[in-house]
Formats: structure tokens, sequence, C-alpha cells
DNA sequence: CTCGATAGTCTGCTTTTCCATATTACCTCT
DNA sequence: AGAGGTAATATGGAAAAGCAGACTATCGAG
């Protein structure tokens, strides 16, 4: 029996050079996904949720992270302009870390992935 | 001046032993976004959403993927429920790759990332 | 009998991510 | 004077992800 071509293809068809503008769109969702994606970046913005914070207070809130690991996720978070870094130049130092309206607006969007992953975390592997 | 507690923090204070219901679903999160990060998932599912596709067809749609990455991230989606494989046992063989309704039910998340995405994508590095 | 197509697997390599352990600079408290 | 807290940086190593290229088995076409 033979496949008769069950739907055109518009995506793989339209990107042989990544002209496309459905390649341009993934583009733009990967550097979405890649903003998002780290060890603890998404437990560092469920912690921003509630409002701002200070570095050690988040470090107490994360147990396991590294001060390291954490300056670098901020940093990161920040870079992609989730996050709002504010030092303060009084002595010890303090900076605060807060959503910005990128990041509140993150929220509803992690609502949707958590109702997905909701329903179907048995088949979700690891 | 003082920062008298911005707000009661009732993310960290209730995870001094991880046992608290938020850091629970954090991690069902963490595992939903694993289960779509790699550098080509993304991709292939949205090549699946205008229906199934073979193996090489997919191959094709995909410029600059490799086989050994393709059957791997193809590999893995299938562990996550999110496509499903279907090998007819002919010669020379056939493998089929279609969305799952998991995976169908992904798009609508994907869509609202991908809003997102647009919104605040002048701030995105990289 | 060799060639090409299919859907892989296997091996070795590079890059990125993750992690732990120092070390810094400044000020306050004792 | 010395300990301690704060927010970092620096260094070095382990683990994971990504990539290219060679190899497999089967069959039909030429």
């Amino acid at each position: 029996m033979e496949k008769q071509t069950i739907e055109p293809r518009t995506y793989g068809d339209e990107c042989d050079g990544c002209t496309g503008p459905e390649r341009i769109e993934v583009m733009r969702f990967q550097r979405a996904i890649r903003a998002i994606t780290g060890k603890w970046k998404i437990e560092i913005v469920c912690s921003l949720v509630a409002g701002p914070m200070r570095f050690g207070e988040l470090r107490r809130a994360l147990p396991g992270i590294t001060q390291h690991m954490l300056t670098e996720q901020l940093r990161d978070l920040a870079r992609n302009g989730i996050v709002i870094r504010t030092a303060y130049p009084e002595v010890p130092p303090r900076v605060e870390y807060a959503l910005s309206q990128a990041g509140i607006d993150l929220m509803p969007t992690f609502g949707a992935l958590h109702d997905w992953a909701l329903r179907y975390q048995d088949r979700l592997a690891d």
C-alpha cells in the first residue's frame, strides 16, 4: 500500500533556505525556552513571585544551590529582562532581585504548561 | 531605612525539608520543561503538527540535523509520550512518527509562550 | 553483483552546563 | 584586633548535551 502524502507539509517545504516565517518563529521560541531553562531558573522565578528578595534570602530559599549557581542564574535572568537587579551602594552590600513585567507575564504561560504537566504526568519519564 | 519583610515567603519557608507542595509542583514543572528542551524537540513537534511523518521525511524537513540527533530526540519525545512511533515491519523499513494527544495538547502552551516571546523579544538576549 | 534507499547503531570528539572550593572587599560588632 | 555577614569572582573539574562520520541489515533496480 502506498502512502499518499498525508498532508501538505507547509513547514518543512518552506524552510529549504531557512527563510520561511515558521522557522523564524521557532527560533524566537527557542530563545524564550533557553531564557528559562537552567537548573534553578524556574525555582528562582517562582520564589520571586511573592515579591522582591535579596541575594542571601534567595539562597536560603533554595536549599542546595551554590552561590556560584545563584549568581549565574540570576545574571542570566537579568540579561534576558526577566528579573531586575538593584544594587544598593551600602555596606554591607545589599542587592535585591525582583520580577520585571516580562517575568510577571511569564507566569500564566507557566500555569498553562503546569496544567499540561499535571494532566500527563503519568507518561512523563524521569 | 529598614526593609520590613515585603511579604510572607510561603514558598521558601515551607521547603526546609523539601516537603512543601510548591516544591513538588516545581519539580513536576521541571520535568515538563526537560521533556521539551533539546535542540530539535520543538522543531520536530512543530513539524508533526501537520500530520504524521516518516523518519527520512522529518530529516529532510529539518535541515542541519544529523541522523543521530533525530533518532535521539524522537526517542526522547516518544519516551515522554509526546510522539508515537509506529514501525511497519516492511522492507525497506518504514517508521512513522505522529503527535500523541499529549503532544497535540502541548501546542496551546507553546502558543502562550510564543506570544510572550513575541511581546518581549527585544529584551531577550542572544 | 553492485548501488541506493531505509532507519537506525556505535565510536570518538567538542562544547556547554553544572558544581565545589577558594578568595575578595567592605563594614559592623565584640 | 579579629570574627562574621554580604555579594560576588576565580579556578578547576565532572557530567551532560551536541556533532560528525563510519558502520549495519535488508531488499529491489539495473
